[in-house]
RNA sequence: GGGCGUGUGGCGGAACUGGCAGACGCGCCAGACUUAGGAUCUGGUGGGAUAACCCGUGGAGGUUCGAGUCCUCUCACGCCCA
């Protein structure tokens, strides 16, 4: 077959449509606008419900729309597309939403510093952000984009707020919070890293305000238990969130005060060790202390005690309780250490047996008593704390008795003395939501003289947030500067009232922005009637099947995300107990050794890499650079080495595109026609199907699947075909080339897909299967070793047995020679791979 | 201090249940085409020795016919919690 007159065929047909002489040569420009035009116009990635289709739900973490995207977001997005891209050729339904997590504190500080107002500064990064996503190529469907400053997004906000109010699980209350000077504004105890705020680090202090929590406590149990449900995150992350939940049973205990006629009530999870106790600890905030103390000079003392807990510090009030077991009169302090958060306020205090009780006994001179020793050995002066288990002494009639029995048993005689019970506490806190800034979600409260504290009611939501504000940067919140806002009336009585001028944390758009991306599809997000709805399409959609992201989420977002899944649910609003079925944490773009940083001028910019290589040059990269949960090293020659196979993969297909036989694209190819180099072509097209499609399967190993498809480039570049049967085989490998490199590098492939003939999308072609049978190698290498050495190596047939085997290895004349005379002692046959002689 | 994780060529990384360590890519070396090469193509490339061979997966032991992989100890780095 003459192979001239179609080459001219398809070219005129190009130039005429294009009006312009093909390329020869690889232009990512020019074919990535032209397809990203396309699959747009197509509406390729617009994705329906379809109820009785299978699903799957790919959502990578949505970004803070700072500006621009990082490397991070554009390695984060890569991956999320490659699962969508292939989960999609596999034939599932796949939703692949993108938005905005628009809401926060760099807008409003861009307001201060360069007077642009937050909405207009975050919408035009938006814009522009978005734009770099469509660069990408990323297969998003962009009609369920949302935007969480957006009213139609935040109103529901509001409207959950108010759900959670009904149901008890908001309350207000005055608390000690974490102040950041700088933002001024209230951090999350999450958001303090070693004293420092999380964003500024700016050393932070303690204020008291009145805040909104949600009573994300009263699920602790179940958040702990459904820990358990998910398989499919990474284990370090389950026990970074059971390590936050922090579960702990002990018991509550009262001790009686000298002087006084109520007891105070401690929490320990040690009363095995209560004959110990040396002395009272308790926090600075306790109420108790307003009845114990009245001397000015201590309270000052105790008032100036430091906030951060690194160094351990007290002050002796001067009165004693009793040990209700030993009737020893032990001093009360107050402890900087000691939370009222945590437990009932109070501890009791035991040097032997715990570090910070022993370091603070040293300090002040306290006494320690030994009540545990550890297996046979006995106490010798301690140089710290013994916190393990062992045998009690000292401890009255429970001496001798093992620490765990121990403690079973004072708890009951403490519950059945009635001075006590036994308690579960949790290290999880109430999620403080109070933030004293303006660009967030108004919290729907509103403050009336005659009713007090009133909910705003359902049908008055949004309460938006006002336009018109000035931003100085100081004197706290400017939402409190709107007399327009601030001014209302009292849904209740009508009467003369003020809004709430606080705004919602963040983290409360972030923890439901996945529900709303079902609805989106249908245009609208009305979450009222979808919980009238039993086809809502939450049903259809919810949980995702696999969210990505990076792992500083690991505990905060993340938790957040399953305290309002249990409680939506609850709601009625969605069906199922945990958002999120499987979870990938990618590593971090590192660049020097280091996170990429400004202050580090480290950084690398997608759009000048995309600009000189292309957006399928950029994420194959991203993909091939290492296994996405690891950190990926950026490396500009690496770049160029994937860039330089995109151009190979480019150079064969043109190469051989006027010799491969399209006329033979859907044929079956019977390979017991096939012979000599077409068939090892055929067999490792085959074998490379299987590598590609485990290695995504497994673990997402992208890297090994990119390898895989380099290996069958370079096989098929250096093929020269000869016969007919040849070209059929070489076509059959070009096809599922392309098709199998279409996830990772999509425009360059779309563009060869239609070259080699292809009429209709490469991602409608469903994925390739290959033939166990055509991937068995005919012939394996047997490996050879004596004493576990490796000594000789022959090609033999596959699939001999054990006696043919080794038979192969002994007909080796050098294996023959290492033998001499010896007597092999034992022969070890491993079936396809080696035999071991053992002389 | 406790918990978890990671250590493999000059570099990024491969190696499913123990079975040829270093796939694939980068870099480097040589060659081809070139006025030129920072384009492209071909070949080579863990270390040591002329070679047969020997040594090699942070270190030291152990189990095994056989260990990057399993066990014990140890060192370094990273993360989380104190």
């Amino acid at each position: 077959m003459a192979t001239w007159p179609y080459y001219g065929k398809i070219s005129s047909q190009i130039r005429f449509m294009e009006g312009r002489v093909l390329e020869a040569r690889y232009n990512p420009h020019t074919i990535e606008e032209k397809w990203q035009k396309i699959w747009a116009d197509e509406r390729l990635y617009e994705v329906k419900d379809e109820p009785g289709r299978q699903k799957f739900y790919c959502l990578e973490m949505f970004p803070y729309p700072s500006g621009k995207i990082h490397m991070g977001h554009v390695r984060n997005y890569a991956i999320g597309d490659v699962i969508s891209r292939y989960k999609r050729m596999r034939g599932l339904n796949v939703l692949h939403p993108m938005g905005w997590d628009a809401f926060g504190l760099p807008a409003e500080n861009a307001a201060i510093k360069h007077g642009v107002h937050p909405a207009r500064w975050t919408y035009e990064n938006i814009r522009y952000m978005k734009e770099q996503l469509q660069r990408m190529g990323l297969s998003y469907d962009w009609q369920r984009e949302v935007t969480t400053c957006d009213p139609e997004y935040y109103k529901w906000n509001q409207w959950f707020f108010l759900k959670m109010y009904e149901k008890g699980l908001v309350y207000r209350k005055a608390s000690s919070v974490n102040w950041c000077p700088s933002c001024e504004t209230v951090l999350a105890n999450e958001q303090v890293i070693d004293g420092r705020c999380w964003r500024c680090d700016t050393v932070v202090k303690e204020k008291e305000l009145e805040q909104w929590f949600f009573r994300i406590t009263a699920y602790a149990e179940e958040l702990l238990n459904d820990i358990e449900k998910l398989g499919g995150w990474p284990e370090r992350v389950r026990v970074m969130q059971y390590n936050w939940i922090g579960r702990s049973e002990g018991v509550e205990v009262d001790f009686p005060v000298e002087g006084l006629d109520r007891p105070i009530r401690i929490f320990t999870t040690r009363q095995d060790t209560i004959y110990g106790s040396t002395f009272v600890s308790m926090a600075k905030n306790h109420p108790v202390l307003k009845e114990l103390v009245d001397d000015g000079e201590i309270l000052r003392r105790i008032e100036s005690l430091p906030g951060d807990l690194e160094t351990k510090e007290g002050v002796f009030t001067g009165r004693y309780a009793i040990n209700p077991f030993t009737g020893d009169r032990l001093p009360i302090w107050v402890a900087n250490f000691v939370l009222m958060e945590y437990g009932t306020g109070a501890i009791m205090a035991v040097p032997a047996h715990d570090q910070r009780d022993f370091e603070f006994a040293k300090k002040y001179n306290l006494p320690i008593k030994v009540v545990i020793v550890p297996g046979d050995r006995d106490a010798s002066p301690l140089t710290e704390a013994y916190e393990g288990e062992g045998v009690l002494i000292e401890s009255g009639r429970f001496s001798g008795l093992e620490s765990e029995r121990a403690r079973e048993e004072i708890a009951d005689f403490i519950e059945k003395e009635g001075i006590g019970k036994r308690v579960v506490n949790y290290r999880l806190r109430d999620w403080g939501i109070s933030r004293q800034r303006y660009w967030g979600t108004p919290i729907p409260i509103v403050y009336c003289d005659s009713c007090g504290i009133v909910p705003v009611p359902e049908d008055e939501l949004p309460v938006l947030l006002p336009e018109d504000v000035s931003f100085t940067g100081r004197g706290g919140n400017p939402l409190s500067g709107v007399a327009e806002f601030v001014n209302t009336t009292c849904p209740s009585c009508k009467g003369p009232a003020r809004r709430e001028t606080d705004t919602m944390d963040t983290f409360v758009d972030s923890s439901w922005y996945f529900i709303a991306y079902c609805l989106k599809g249908r245009g609208g997000m009305d979450i009222e009637s979808a919980i009238r709805d039993h086809n809502s399409p939450i049903n259809y959609w919810m949980p995702v099947d696999q969210y990505i992201g990076g792992i500083e989420h690991a505990v905060l977002h993340l938790l957040y995300s399953r305290f309002f899944t249990k409680v939506l649910r609850d709601i009625g609003l969605i069906k199922v107990d945990e958002p999120f079925k499987n979870l990938l944490t990618q590593g971090m773009v590192i660049k020097d050794g280091a996170k990429m940083s400004k202050s580090k001028g480290n950084v690398v910019d997608p759009d000048y890499l995309i600009d000189k290589y292309g957006a399928d040059t950029v994420r194959l990269f991203c993909l091939f650079a290492a296994p996405p949960e690891k950190d990926l090293e950026w490396s500009d020659q690496g770049v160029e080495g994937a860039h330089r196979f995109l151009k190979r993969v480019w150079a064969v297909v043109h190469r051989f595109r006027n010799t491969i036989d399209v006329a033979h694209n859907h044929a079956v190819l019977d390979p017991s026609r096939i012979t000599g180099h077409a068939s090892r072509l055929l067999r490792k097209t085959h074998q490379t199907i299987k590598r590609v499609t485990d290695s995504i399967e497994r673990d997402y190993h992208f890297n090994t699947a990119i390898a895989a498809l380099m290996e069958l480039i370079n096989e098929i570049s250096s093929f020269s075909p000869s016969s007919t049967e040849d070209r059929e085989v070489l076509g059959f490998a070009i096809r599922q080339s392309v098709i199998l490199l279409a996830p990772f590098a999509p425009h360059i492939s779309e563009e060869l897909w239609h070259e080699i003939g292809g009429t209709d999308s490469v991602f409608n072609e469903g994925w390739p299967v290959w033939d166990e049978e055509i991937a068995r190698e005919e012939e394996i290498e047997l490996v050879v070793q004596i004493n576990g050495k490796v000594r000789g190596k022959v090609m033999v047939p596959a699939g001999l047995d054990d006696e043919r085997l080794k038979e192969e290895a002994f007909r080796i004349p050098k294996i023959q020679d290492y033998i001499k005379g010896r007597a092999p002692k034992k022969v070890i046959v491993v079936r396809g791979r080696l035999v071991n002689i053992v002389v």
